[in-house]
DNA sequence: CGGGTCGTTGACACATTTCAAGTTTAGTGG
DNA sequence: CCACTAAACTTGAAATGTGTCAACGACCCG
């Protein structure tokens, strides 16, 4: 497969370190020197490419590496006995996947791709001595926990709280600003889910977030082709969703 | 009122200033040397009595302090604009309201007593200064974050993929084991929550959580007297709310 | 060309909400 | 200690959002 040539070349002739974790969340801490920065880069190892839908991490099964995503899209999950799935944290490049393995020794969700993805890790024990060393390193974990933490509140409402539609809306809202999109009346990028994937994120099924999307798209608010998502009429949209960016702790937005 | 008086007796009086985060989830961090135990000691506030339903900290204020609830009960919570309610996070004595305005300045989220309360305090600027001193005390803020992260991605699978029978059953243990009652086949504990706030805790109607509260006594699991909840049958309780009390990171369950 | 995944549709079931009483409990003042 | 009030809990009937089941169609990839 492509994905994989292109990785064992990328393994053999290593770029300069610096770049590896460039546009990472890591890397966007606003605690670490440059000191840190580079100490944090050398413990770095090289990308590693992965399919669809294979499993990062399974839960209580111990980490020993903490990986962050560079390309493609994964998820944090976790399920219920009869096979209900909860996606519980939705992974864009540059995210953390499993930022809480760096303190504990198991998580409690597992964490798999849903394209094909390529990552870099860091080993847990290395990450935990050197956050032993450099405060802006210990601070930058606390800061990444804090972020998820407030995306995760979020998510609770939405789930408690909200329509299938407004969940629906929310959602795209939420993934056009973290793609890193201008806050324009109009928006496009590439949405590389399923109706199903969709569905496990806002609790609902399948054939429900179809009629949702549906519905969107009479309304003229959004617009599909393939794996292409058009927000046609953001504000619209974000009213609907009840969509105020701020929990994002993003500038852009 | 009473509470009032006792706070402000040991406000003039103050204890050795080491008992005043103990028992706090703060001071439980394994990451804290007893020099920076000290420091975090040094520059906690006196305790403060707050009647209920008072509001600890406003959506969208700017927090200077972050605050641990020492005595009483309060939540975190999310309203959505037609005025629902979605309870983030239930606090009991110990746990840190606001620990992310130690890195953020603003909050997404307000929080408020549900019960007559007493909290210390720290200056925002305080915490976040000593933190970039102490390792220790920048590692625990992280850890901190990463527990109350694991809470909340289990909340969501709830929210999200159980039925209100099964949410009612997962709080309840979810309550007994962080209250610290051993995991015994009975457990009883002092519950002062409406089943409104239940309600908004669990994303259903006050009138669902009445049923399904009846529903669960009727089949001899749980036993109410007044705010006295006693679980008569932990294992059962356990098997209907899919409760796996190790999300909690608690060595006692 | 064929097989499987994903999206779409319709009819129906059901969990939960809504609304609108009633009853109990707890707190307060006389 | 009782009377009064408001808040909390309880109950029932009806409305509704979402789930379930089952089928069909579109598309992609080998």
């Amino acid at each position: 497969m492509l994905e994989e040539v292109r990785s064992a070349t990328r393994a053999s002739h290593p770029r300069s370190p610096e770049a590896t974790l460039l546009g990472t969340r890591l890397a966007a801490s606003p605690f670490l020197s440059s000191e840190e920065r580079h100490a944090l880069e050398s413990i770095t190892l090289p990308p590693r490419s992965i399919a669809a839908y294979k499993d990062l991490l399974r839960q209580c099964e111990p980490a020993h590496h903490v990986e962050i995503l560079i390309e493609g899209w994964a998820c944090r999950y976790k399920t219920t006995r009869e096979g209900h799935r909860q996606i519980v944290a939705l992974l864009i490049p540059g995210d953390v996947a499993n930022l809480d393995t760096s303190l504990f020794t198991r998580s409690n969700y597992s964490a798999r791709t849903l394209t094909a993805a390529k990552t870099i890790s860091v080993a847990r024990d290395r990450i935990s001595s050197l956050a032993e060393q450099h405060i802006g390193i210990a601070k930058t974990l606390a800061w990444l926990a804090m972020r998820e933490n407030a995306i995760l509140s979020q998510w609770a409402l939405c789930l408690g709280r909200l329509s299938a539609r407004q969940r629906l809306a929310h959602l795209l809202c939420e993934l056009s600003v973290r793609l890193g999109n201008a806050v324009e009346t109009e928006s496009r990028f590439e949405l590389p889910l399923t109706q199903e994937q969709i569905a496990d994120m806002l609790g609902l099924t399948a054939v429900h977030v179809n009629r949702m999307v549906q519905q969107l798209r009479a309304g003229g608010l959004i617009d599909t082709h393939g794996r292409a998502m058009t927000i046609t009429d953001m504000a619209a949209l974000r009213r609907i969703g009840e969509f105020d960016p701020a929990y994002l702790h993003d500038q852009r937005a």
